[in-house]
DNA sequence: GGAATTTTGTAACGACTGTGACAAAATCGA
DNA sequence: TCGATTTTGTCACAGTCGTTACAAAATTCC
């Protein structure tokens, strides 16, 4: 019927997430975009509409590659406070091993689009809130389990893990110090009550 | 001897702090500048080098007005505890406040322009362990008078408030609401110990 | 008042930005 | 093989970017 596409838009999208996660939607130029992914500027106009949709399109592969992917993976363990603490773990690891400082990019694009752009600001702060309903769900069994401190609420619990995942993600970009990020973490392991 | 200056160093820059609180330093134009401060380019360029250079001017004087006052006034309160609080619920007012939502130049910048400048994520990087270093000596005076828990170290505290700071100022940005602020802060009180 | 010196305003440079017009190329069904 | 249809590559648009050359204006010292 006509001629088909020479690319796979998911390749596409990993390919532009590489650009979009270290240099921001504002820092990475379409030339950018059609220089690693191989296409012309036409094509991606032609696949995802402009450079804000492309950039939504990535953003929500992002989530689905490592947010949800990790969200499932931890929620399948037995031991929620496990899951926790090895979500935080995880993100450590991550961190110091990315060479180049990358960050998250829902956390960078939280900063850099959000403000300026409030439906971009609804995607990503969905996405974000997808962490904070992990934490409160593995919150609500350690408490059933009455192994969370009494003065602690899973809700309260889960909007302080996500704001440890936001800080470890902030300050990784400046200083990837495996200590200094461990140290930020390390106070609130004390919100699990001893057995 | 001259044709003297018609500014003041240091009202450009504030006009230029407008600028790049809210946008950024590559959302801000230089255009943008010339016609915030009332200024031409040359001008500019005449005074304080390049674009780049009264950035980092700017950072300085807003550690400076913002960062530094803060600690100084709290630190001379007589109750670290209280002092450590009221620095948290300065910044969430600030935040909730602040109609733009700009959050803090600081933490703004730490993810926009420090990955890709070392000399300024140096800059950034001093300012804000300015601000974890006034959390650990206002721990290491609770630990002192036995009001912190013992599990818990000046430094592993320090870290931890310092995180929250980051946090509160990122995820201000998105959805600047008083509650989930509050929620995110709320558990680390439990790090102080009953009297 | 004249000379020296710094700050101004005007204008422009080359490079880059996101986006679209347009025609050539490639594939399918007939 | 032909026509229909979509993708592709080339090119260019109008605008903005950071920066600077250059000359006019303004001030102080002599």
């Amino acid at each position: 019927m006509a001629r088909p596409r020479s690319f796979t838009d998911s390749d596409v999208l990993d390919r532009a997430m590489d650009c979009f996660w270290s240099d921001g939607l504002n820092g990475t130029s379409v030339r950018d975009l059609a220089e690693v992914t191989g296409l012309q500027a036409p094509s991606l106009y032609n696949a995802f509409g402009d450079k804000r949709a492309l950039f939504a399109a990535v953003l929500e592969r992002y989530a689905e590659r490592f947010m949800r992917e990790r969200v499932a993976r931890l929620e399948a363990m037995d031991d929620p406070k496990a899951a926790i603490i090895a979500f935080l773990d995880e993100l450590i690891e991550r961190s110091v091993a990315d060479p180049d400082g990358r960050g998250c990019l829902l956390v960078n694009s939280a900063l850099e689009v959000a403000p300026h752009d409030p439906e971009l600001a609804v995607l990503i702060g969905r996405h974000l809130d997808d962490v904070r309903a992990f934490f409160e769900r593995s919150l609500t069994r350690i408490a059933a389990a009455g192994l969370l401190r009494a003065e602690v609420t899973p809700a309260d619990g889960a909007a302080h893990f996500l704001a440890l995942v936001l800080a470890i993600r902030v300050a990784s970009r400046m200083r990837p110090d495996r200590d200094h990020l461990t140290a930020m973490m390390r106070p609130a392991l004390t919100l699990f009550a001893s057995p």
